[in-house]
DNA sequence: TTTATTTATCGTAATATTGCAATATTATAA
DNA sequence: TTATAATATTGCAATATTACGATAAATAAA
C-alpha cells in the first residue's frame, strides 16, 4: 500500500516531518547552505554550484518554497532565491521543541 | 532515473539529509516522541499506540535503530526499546549546527 | 517437547520521490 | 516583432518508501 493517513497523527507531528522531508535530501541542504553562505540572494547558478540538471533545480526550489522556508523575488529574467528568515525561525523553533525532548531513561534496560 | 550520487555532497550534507529523511515520516516521529514521554523503554506495545501493524512498526524501529537514535535490548520475547542517548545528543549538535546559521540577507530582494 | 508470545523478515503491491530531456513561459534586448 | 536568457512545467523512467499479510525466529511457560 501507500502512506498512512495523516489523520493518525497529530498536527505536530505532520509538521515536524514535513520540514524533515524537506531537510531530507542533500540537494536541498546544499542549496539552503549555499543561500546561507553566499549572505545574499540566488537565482540560476545554483545550478552550477550543486551540479544538478536546471529543471531539478528548479523542483527543490519549489519544494522549499512550498514549506515556506526560502522566497523568490523576479528580477527581470531571473529569480532570486533568499531564506525567508521568519518562517526558518519558525521552523526551527519546531524543530527544536523535538529535538530538545527530556532524556530521562532511567530503567535498566537502557 | 534515481538518486543524485551521494559523492555529490560533502559527508555533512548527507549526515544531515539522513538524519533529517528518518525525521520525515509522522510514525517514525510518534516514536520517539512516546519512547521519550514514557520515561522508560518500551516494546511492543508501539503497535497499539501508534496504529500501525507490527511488522511497519518494526520496519521503522529498525530505520531508527540503524541511523542510530535507538537502541533494543532484549527482555525474554519482547524487546525493549529505549533513546540512545548519547546519539541523540551528536545528533542534535549536526542539527542544530545546520539550523543555526545566521541570516544574514541584507540585499533588497528579500 | 509443545504451545503461546513477541519480534523480525520476506514478499509484494501501492505510492512517492528523484532526475532530466523536451518544451513552455516570462521578461529583456535588439 | 524577433531573438535571447532564465526559469518553470510537463512527461516519463528509475528508484525508494511505505504498509501489511504470511511466515520465520527466538524465548518463555506449560
Amino acid at each position: 500500500m501507500g502512506l498512512a493517513k495523516s489523520e493518525m497523527f497529530t498536527d505536530k507531528q505532520n509538521l515536524i516531518s514535513s520540514y524533515a522531508k524537506v531537510f531530507g535530501h542533500p540537494a536541498r541542504v546544499a542549496i539552503l547552505e549555499h543561500l546561507f553562505a553566499i549572505n545574499s540572494c540566488i537565482c540560476g547558478d545554483l545550478v552550477d554550484v550543486i551540479g544538478l540538471a536546471q529543471p531539478t533545480i528548479s523542483q527543490h526550489l519549489k519544494e522549499l518554497k512550498n514549506i515556506g522556508l526560502i522566497k523568490g523575488n523576479v528580477e527581470g529574467t531571473s529569480v532570486c532565491y533568499c531564506i525567508h528568515k521568519e518562517n526558518w525561525t519558525a521552523m526551527k523553533a519546531t524543530i527544536n521543541e523535538f529535538l530538545n525532548q527530556d532524556i530521562n531513561c532511567n530503567t535498566d534496560c537502557c
